[in-house]
DNA sequence: CTGAAAGCGCTTACAG
DNA sequence: CTGAAAGCGCTTACAG
């Protein structure tokens, strides 16, 4: 506890304005000398630095980051943008993003798109005047812009899970196509011929790779994805529930479908449940991302898990490599990188109903 | 588009380095009159104003914000404490929090103490050195101790749901004993008299006052909370089951668990289920916190919700009151808000079994 | 209305 | 090993 207490002291019993200068003046010094010696310069001797430190540490001194970033030019900082905190799939990102951010010394300024392209473009350029070292982008909206005109932009930048798909720009990306033929060869692999896609109507890149990835694979096992079953939501559960509707009630509906994501799915799973449609008896259903609940539903959900924690570290080492090409000894930057996710079988998932 | 490609253009086209000088050498004027343009200073008349911002435009300029907050001693960013971003219920925090506060203008430094009080002080230490405006500790391990040392901290600071009671620092909360009264009367009202609590063993403040909710409110009731049925996991699904197992497994066991958290209800619910035991026919449970998931679990789960993007907001609010004392027009500050949740009845929660 | 000057708190090449 | 000096890019009181 009282290492506690002192570690407190330390931080904050900081009169108003201590600098490098008051410091200099009690330790009878010039304040390059203090710059020096509270940053363990081997110019200094060792008791030379221990004063000078114990004098700091007394009156509670506490460096000017804003200052020193002036002159070193570097924040040591780092802007996220997600569209949205609160969606779990962007807060375990964000988690994954923090944890290799501060290890290696950075910040994180956290900011939101709310998926508006003008407010990502409004944020990121707050984020530059910021001067921050370096920015993330989670689904961006805007994505190929940041390519077309900005490939010599002078701010290091990496994508995650870009909407425009490019290869000027760095950026880590779920394996959409992969994913989506994991989900095609199970259901067909219990026989289901008969498939519905619910995708997202917000044109966004993910959705269409996810329904190419299951089409051309359900094609290249003799299935064919009708038109008829494909639908789109908006990747919540409510857009879901309203967007299925049409689809449960055909007389000639499908007995398996693929949806968007996880929160989509859990619209399927309420929308069946209301029609009385049993899951997965007479419909079976498969959801993507592996959010934490997905075990734990009505239905246990068949879904493709993604690392999400895995992609955030990634895409913030990748910048950490942007931002320190000294350290990229063994040429580890690449351009993209593509993260599998893995179906998870549970039990929303079964053979069709015979007949 | 267009407007989305100038947008762009005016964020990022600045060769590396376009200052205040540069503006100024160009546009024939001095520097002070490039900041006053570029500022709307009511002294520059419009049309100098306006050509000097289309020069700034023209070359990219943006303005660097580490300089003007060395000079204007505020950063307009507010730090951020959690104990990590990827627990939902802290996610719809920062959410609220975020809302406000790019409202009002600030950006959000985001940090994680990982529920580690050193680590927690040596953040918030990082913090002080960025020289935020202000910060926001959520689930503070270490409350205490800001308000016995620091009350005269020359940051502001709020904290969220601290762990520590105190009357010295700023703070808003959760109204845990009401919301564990909720519980008692609701499953009084059932019929319950053998009541268990599952809680937290790790010492949290809010564990002590559901606990005592609980108890106090079941006792003016005239039940009798038996120490017998309590036991403790650590607020997560895993640590639940195994706590609970031992309560289960009793011959004569309670006919409903009032968890202290939802994850911890997760948790209760597979665990019932794996000894064979029907919810809510032979035990209730009931959560709190009202996380997302409650309607769509296999059973769908009683609990109190807690409004969490108002907690975050109102916690930013309150900073923004200590940051702009002359906002305060009608002395809203208060030293402490206290914030009620709301009971939600669902499937987990009925009668008692006969016998 | 405009500019020269001071200053915010650091870091670091330069000279000793 | 140490200090005086320059400089990072702004804002703003002061003088005109």
């Amino acid at each position: 506890m009282l290492v506690l207490l002192d570690a407190t002291a330390f931080a904050f019993q900081r009169m108003a304005g201590v600098s490098i200068k008051d410091i200099a003046r009690i330790a009878g010094v010039s304040h390059s000398t203090v710059s020096r010696a509270l940053r363990s310069s081997p110019l200094i001797p060792e008791q030379t630095r221990k004063r000078i430190q114990r004098i700091a540490e007394k009156h509670g001194y506490s460096a000017d980051a804003v200052a020193r970033s002036l002159t070193t030019r570097k924040t040591l900082t780092i802007g996220v943008v997600v569209t949205s905190i609160a969606d779990p799939f962007n807060s375990d990102i964000v988690d994954g993003i923090e944890d290799v951010a501060n290890q290696a010394g950075y910040s994180v300024v956290l900011a939101t798109s709310q998926a508006n392209p003008e407010r990502e473009l409004a944020v990121v350029k707050t984020l530059r005047e910021r001067r921050m070292d370096g920015v993330l982008v989670a689904s961006s909206r805007v994505g190929a812009l940041y390519a077309e005109h900005f490939a010599n932009l002078e701010i290091p930048l990496v994508l995650l899970n870009n909407q425009h798909p490019t290869d000027v720009v760095h950026s880590v990306t779920i394996d959409n196509r992969e994913g989506a033929a994991q989900v095609a060869r199970h259901l067909a692999a219990l026989g289901h011929t008969k498939i519905g896609y619910l995708g997202d109507r917000l044109g966004l890149h993910s959705d269409r790779e996810r329904y190419e990835g299951l089409r051309d694979a359900l094609r290249s096992r003799g299935i064919r994805l009708s038109k008829e079953f494909v639908v789109r939501g908006d990747g919540k559960t409510q857009g879901a529930r309203e967007a299925v509707r049409p689809l449960l009630e055909k007389a000639n509906r499908p007995t398996a479908i693929f949806c968007y994501n996880d929160m989509s799915a859990l619209g399927v799973i309420e929308e069946a449940e209301k029609c009385g449609i049993e899951i997965p008896r007479q419909l079976s259903i498969c959801g993507f991302d592996g959010l934490f609940f997905a075990p734990f539903l009505k239905v246990p959900l068949t879904t493709v898990q993604q690392p999400r924690r895995e992609i955030g570290r990634q895409a913030m080492q990748m910048l950490l490599l942007r931002l320190r090409p000294e350290a990229d000894r063994n040429g580890h930057l690449q351009k993209t990188i593509k993260i599998k996710g893995q179906l998870v079988v549970r039990g929303s998932t079964a053979p069709p109903p015979r007949g």
